[in-house]
DNA sequence: GTGAAAGCGCTAACAC
DNA sequence: GTGTTAGCGCTTTCAC
């Protein structure tokens, strides 16, 4: 272990010095090339990279007040819903030359806030996904800063949601279809806008099938949580199951296996957000969205707020389909009753917003 | 759309004039209370609050030379591998009140140098994890800043490796002892020293155990890449794989189905990283390991680093082994021969370094 | 086309 | 304990 005295970075007034021009001058070879003639912008610049010299974006910041930087925070980054959108997000923001933090709340509104303002003045706008602020507390934070909402419906706010109504419609009509006549929704968490979303599509929809709806609440939306109320849903005389995400609903196909239940032949599981791709065995029945292009329009609509200097409050659906797999089919002749019934006729086929996948294995 | 003049924020002058004190007294009541009367701290944390100030950390970060952040760059962030190690930095680093940039470099070494670049005046240390960025750059890098690295080892700086060597020598025995007199390793980016260990570990312990290995290469560690393969394996006359990592084996899992090919039955596959856990079918056996715990002590060697004003170079192991699930059995007769071997004795129970895990289907 | 100098918001001597 | 003031590195009027 050795202790190192880092050489300091060259600074603009060091690369000044060395090609005998003023700091202004090597400001403006970086900054504003057009206004220096050619030959001195060569010079500037060749002392800087010899020198080594790199612009500090923090001291251009507070003069210009303008940080070149945008924060994105999410709930969990480890939830595979995430990384694509948060992919998708930065590659953007770095198109247009901006660095991104990176905020994981950890699902707690409190550590959200906390990081907001830790940020607050190193950004110059939030990209706000699965946020579980309080509104008051995003209007507030909307007064000073670029604000883009990701799965939070926050009216006068820019936002783009992942309109699940759709592919949840999707999937109780193609429940519907295959016989079934109830079904359990287990839900996600409570401040989540999607949950919502998800619960009440799932109960209109059911409503519009004339279908029993029961609902039970998963702790966490987790693979852990899925299995846990496992039992519950057993225990509930329905045929099929929507859950949160595709999380809950792998532990629940994981729980059903453990119990003895034959998935989809005694029972139907669908999941959301379609993450899990057909890895699951047997290959997950989900709604699907493109969680990429929900944090590239969302990065690409800060970015042009920024640009523009102005605020609008563009509300962004994205579509959802469901996919069929195969942990869904016709409904057993009495829920759970581990008939024999061996058809899967996958008969959704044409169905609008219902999409059939090849499982990959 | 409306165009908004956003209010500007108070600065600490602001809350000194409110509070009738000077501007040093409100630094102070933020960075050294103990400096002040408590009744003091209150009446300008007061007037602070009051007033919506937050301190402008970029400005600090001039006067200080400290700017509270640090970078994480990953070389694809929607690689599973990466989310868990992320989320445990993060969380490290905002625990010890840093805030975390985030870059990825999409397996581009200059891209990776322009990110660097870009963050290196704002930012206290760096983590880089699987760096594709060659030595020198590191080096020179790291002349500036605190580095840490993750899954690179390069002498002289901070480094936290996963050791695939047990995990890999384990599953070389696995094979072995199942009958495998040959296999492939199926290789991922060159740049990625994860690759260069598991290569070599394979290559040693095939030595050791007196089998035949060929080599074949994916042009990317991915599902599709994988899947691209499968023909190539299949001509090659050897009866089980190891692969980079488990999206690679997951395509090669998809491919051969696709070609009628019966894992474990007729071949044999393990990944490695884990990630998959046993959601794929049949469910893989893999090399695993805590990638999480590997970004939480990278956080921590650099907090520490920073904290104390010193640079280590810590080289530390994390300990990897192999779980074994579904997708390895005994060598078929003849090379994907379509045997009607059934047997699956799953005799490596006890091996040292080898887990036997119970599928979650 | 280029330089001198003020100032962005904050901290850290140094006074008192 | 608290105030004054000189910078931190950069941009940007305003002169020249």
């Amino acid at each position: 272990m050795r202790t190192i005295k880092m050489n300091p970075s060259p600074t603009i007034s060091d690369v000044a010095k060395a090609a005998g021009v003023s700091t202004a001058t090597v400001s403006r070879a970086f900054s504003r090339p057009e206004m220096l003639r050619e030959e001195t912008v060569i010079q500037v610049r060749f002392h800087a990279t010899r020198l080594g010299y790199l612009p500090n974006l923090a001291a251009r910041a507070l003069s210009t007040g303008r940080q070149g930087n945008i924060a994105i925070v999410v709930p969990d980054i480890a939830n595979p819903f995430f990384p694509p959108l948060l992919k998708a997000a930065q590659t953007a923001a770095d198109l247009a030359g901006y660095s991104v933090f990176l905020g994981d709340s950890d699902e707690d509104p409190e550590r959200e806030q906390r990081l907001v303002n830790k940020l607050v003045m190193q950004v110059e706008g939030f990209i706000l996904a699965s946020s579980r602020m309080p509104n008051k507390q995003i209007l507030e934070l909307s007064e000073r800063q670029s604000v883009v909402l990701i799965n939070r419906d926050t009216p006068g706010l820019p936002r783009v949601l992942i309109d699940t109504v759709a592919g949840i419609n999707a999937a109780v009509a193609h429940l519907a279809e295959l016989g079934h006549r109830s079904l359990v929704y287990i839900s996600g968490p409570a401040a989540s806008w999607s949950d919502q979303q998800r619960r009440s599509a799932v109960s209109s929809a059911a409503v519009l099938h004339k279908m029993k709806l029961e609902s039970v609440h998963a702790r966490h939306p987790s693979f852990d949580a899925g299995r846990e109320i496992t039992s519950a849903v057993i225990g509930m005389d329905v045929t099929a199951a929507i859950t949160f995400d595709d999380f809950v609903a792998h532990g629940l196909l994981a729980g059903l296996a453990e119990q003895g239940v034959v998935v989809p032949r005694d029972f139907s599981v669908i999941g959301c957000d379609d993450v899990l791709g057909a890895s699951t065995y047997p290959a997950l029945t989900s709604v699907s969205a493109r969680c990429d292009e929900a944090g590239r329009m969302a990065a690409d609509l800060l970015m042009s707020n920024l640009q523009m200097d102005k605020r609008d409050d563009t509300r962004c659906l994205l579509e959802t389909w469901l996919v069929v797999r195969d942990t869904t089919a016709p409904a057993p002749d009495s829920s759970l009753s581990r008939a024999k019934k061996k058809a899967h006729p996958k008969s959704a086929i044409g169905t609008p917003g219902v999409m059939r996948m090849r499982s990959t294995v």
